[in-house]
DNA sequence: AAAATAGTGTCTCTCAGACAATATACT
DNA sequence: AGTATATTGTCTGAGAGACACTATTTT
């Protein structure tokens, strides 16, 4: 039994987890302009944040930001906490996704693990900053850091937000959280590709534009005056801006 | 510090959480033949697999089957040991669906439990039987389950699975789960309603079977001789058997 | 003028959706 | 024969997909 839990129920005397910590998976999209007087999209790239570890275990080996929860707070606040603490980056959304439950996940002892994702635009990550459990915080494009050893199961995690996110990315408009307010079919339909690589559509702006099929997702940007708004920031010829509307589609595989 | 964890690391003397349990949320569809001699489709009906509390907390109100982690087992095992203990039911496919952490959701003290989703054909649960801790085992009608009073966030739990499992019936292939191998377009278009009472298709039929929009989910069910296997069991003139094929749809809302 | 990117015209094929018509087998 | 359910025929309008063409601005 747990001396500090005295006048708390047992569980018939099991023993107790050790902690119950969360990871938190921060995916971004870096920009980066070519070089060149060409006006051209930027290069984009996902990059996922991790910290270095100072302390034992895993000494050394680069980690997921996260931390264990405190009694009286939730999970999701704890993640919240751990974040800003740890890597300096407050007030995005994080979304819970996975359960680390394996007996051996830390050698630390009994550790259920609860994982969360968060996307962000890069510059909320620009005030992150090292801490007392880290001596170093980066991005690391996602495939490196698959391709790494990082620390207890992290890679098993990171690879789990990836493929939610890329699901998420075709099911969902969290293509927002890459974007800017208003932007052009083009920066959208590259932040897709960025997270799916796998993705293509020909006719992108057809489908996304058409009035059916786009189910009412985008809607063009326009002036007070109800001028359309156009950005020629990564074109020659102007293009239209668009904004996500509140309008959530229902998928179905049967119509 | 927890005094059986000797030898275990200490995050830092906190507290740790007095128990790591986990619900589960069993859906069935049950079937009543229609009185009358006329050959029609069963009734069918969702509902939810409780158990009756025989002990504090909360004793005698209707709550989910589940209990606590063991050292040395992951939720997902828990959630299968005690679905088994307490009901009988073994042998379903569980899947994780959300964590409940709010501090005072349990008097026992400082319960981070996690919650499991399963899908079963009514005769999985025929062998549910009472136990130790549960004076009745019985399925519930789901929308009467969510009007009563349940056990701690017992009824937020379920309310969670059914969106969940609803948003599944129509994006994925899990409405195999509670038909036979093989079965009519109206049996499944029923299983369908069922879980998803707003669902409506006006050609179901012709669009779960043409080319391109079936997305080949759907294969005829053939003899050896390669003529096709029908039914009449609900129906005057006999009806086409299908069966679910492997193949996983993907969804997009971009086209 | 040439280049680069945005956006449109147009054509074909298929599907969605509606409804009527037909098929099968029970009462 | 009448009825209940399954399945097909047919028509129309709309969209998917391909590709050539036009538009706008920079170099």
């Amino acid at each position: 039994m747990n001396d500090q839990s005295a006048g708390h129920y047992s569980a018939a005397g099991f023993r107790t987890p050790d902690g119950a910590p969360t990871d938190i998976v921060v995916f971004t999209i870096t920009r980066t302009e070519r070089t060149g007087a060409k006006k051209a999209l930027p290069l984009r790239r996902l990059e996922v944040m991790l910290i270095k570890r100072k302390q034992w275990p895993c000494e050394g080996l680069w980690a997921l930001p996260g931390g264990f929860t405190r009694e009286g707070e939730t999970v999701e606040a704890c993640a919240r906490r751990e974040l800003l603490e740890e890597t300096g980056v407050a007030d995005v959304r994080l979304a819970y996704f996975n359960v680390y439950s394996a007996p051996d996940r830390d050698p630390r002892g009994w550790m259920i693990s609860h994982a969360f994702v968060a996307l962000v635009e890069e510059r909320y990550v620009a005030s992150r900053r090292t801490s007392d459990e880290a001596s170093d915080v980066r991005l690391w494009p996602v495939e490196e850091a698959l391709a790494a050893e990082l620390a207890f199961d992290h890679r098993t995690i990171v690879q789990d937000a990836l493929e939610r996110i890329r699901r998420e990315m075709l099911t969902t408009t969290i293509a927002r959280e890459f974007l800017p307010e208003t932007f052009t079919i083009s920066e959208l339909y590259q932040v897709i590709t960025t997270v799916v690589p796998t993705f293509e559509e020909k006719n992108f702006i057809r489908k996304v534009t058409s009035t059916q099929s786009r189910r009412g997702i985008l809607e063009e940007a326009r002036d007070a005056e109800g001028r359309p708004l156009m950005s020629n920031r990564y074109s020659q010829r102007p293009a239209q801006l668009y904004r996500f509307t509140d309008y959530a589609p229902e998928l179905s595989i049967y119509g």
